[in-house]
DNA sequence: TAGATTGTTAATCGATTAACAATC
DNA sequence: TAGATTGTTAATCGATTAACAATC
């Protein structure tokens, strides 16, 4: 059996198939198809039916896709039926701000820890959570198997990324300015609002005054 | 003269090689090459004189790349030479985080206005800035030729969005967890940490205990 | 049944890579 | 000069789209 993969890109879009999905079952629609959730997520309704016909059959002829089922079948394939443990390294805004999105859970994911290196925030509590401190990553803290949002500053970022890999870490939400350089196993997601603002003043007409 | 578009994918990583290049000139570096930027941002060297081609020429043989031009140029491309302005609109744990975030003046963004719809909060201060309403926007304070970073609760996006639109804003960054439909002059990009943590959770081995 | 929509194949389109002459 | 690296062309690779038989 060839375990022919599936390109990166198609995986990407199925986490935004998913909230679609999701927001269409909050308003009480039980049914879609390629062409309506294309038009509500700007993609194309062929390439909707062939990034799915990668996973399997999940459409019917004439009448389109059962969201609720759709929805199961996604989850399933982006394996978030379960729920995953996240650790926050770095509290400071946006750690903050994290631990208190109540938007993770629904989706599939949970904060259990959060670090700091800090002695002042070391051992405080932020809402539910006691802040750790970042040194004791990769001592009786493990955090193997975790995923984690890494809102440290830019010049922290790398040499903490190294430390998770070291712990066994594989996959990083990376709030810090900066590209981190990790093993080919360990996957790395970017969320940097100065990259997206640039990529859009590309095309602005300078109206800028 | 035919003005060739320059596709998006390679103007999208214009941001991404001008943060690594900055972050070399904090580095005191002067020079670099396709190579050696490219090791540092995961991308071969052959892509990267292959965009920056589609600009000019900003290299040398035998030497590669100075640093501080290639970022003026860079700049001056994305059209951040310049400081834009942007509003925050919801003021939410997102929005203030973002306005106590230092990192946007010099890579050519500065917040200038936040709203929100919250009695209690309009008219307060929330740093230097003073919270303004919502239902303002289009009124007076006009946003045309602003940039908005959006964190709105997901219900509220979509109208939001379109009053933006009718304002003349061009360029929306979303903090809220749902696709907007807007005009094709209008930009969007989309910033979701759970879509971000969805797109790797596929690829994890499920130590998830 | 007629209309709608799937899953899939083949055609098209676009992006990435490899290779190299030019040249610093 | 010899070594390094550019900008560019052609070759390759991969992704998107169009089209349609199958079928609900």
């Amino acid at each position: 059996m060839v375990d022919r993969v599936v390109p990166d890109v198609i995986v990407s879009r199925l986490p935004v198939y998913l909230r679609a999905l999701q927001f269409m079952q909050m308003q009480a629609v039980t049914t879609t198809s390629s062409q309506d959730l294309g038009s509500k997520v700007n993609i194309s309704a062929a390439q909707i039916r062939k990034d799915l016909s990668q996973f399997g059959e999940f459409g019917k002829q004439g009448t389109g896709y059962n969201v609720e089922a759709l929805i199961a079948h996604l989850e399933k394939i982006l394996q978030v039926e379960k729920v995953w443990d996240v650790a926050v390294i770095g509290m400071g805004d946006m750690g903050h701000a994290l631990t208190r999105y109540g938007g993770f859970l629904n989706r599939g994911f949970r904060i259990t820890d959060c670090f700091d290196n800090d002695p002042a925030k070391i051992g405080s509590q932020a809402g539910q959570y006691i802040i750790k401190d970042v040194a004791d990553i990769g001592k009786g803290d493990c955090l193997r198997g975790k995923m984690v949002m890494l809102c440290v500053p830019a010049a922290a970022a790398q040499k903490i990324a190294n430390k998770l890999v070291e712990c066994g870490v594989k996959a990083i939400l990376n709030y810090a300015p900066v590209h981190l350089s990790v093993p080919a196993d360990v996957r790395v997601q970017y969320i940097d609002p100065v990259i997206g603002l640039q990529r859009m003043a590309y095309y602005l007409h300078e109206k800028n005054e």
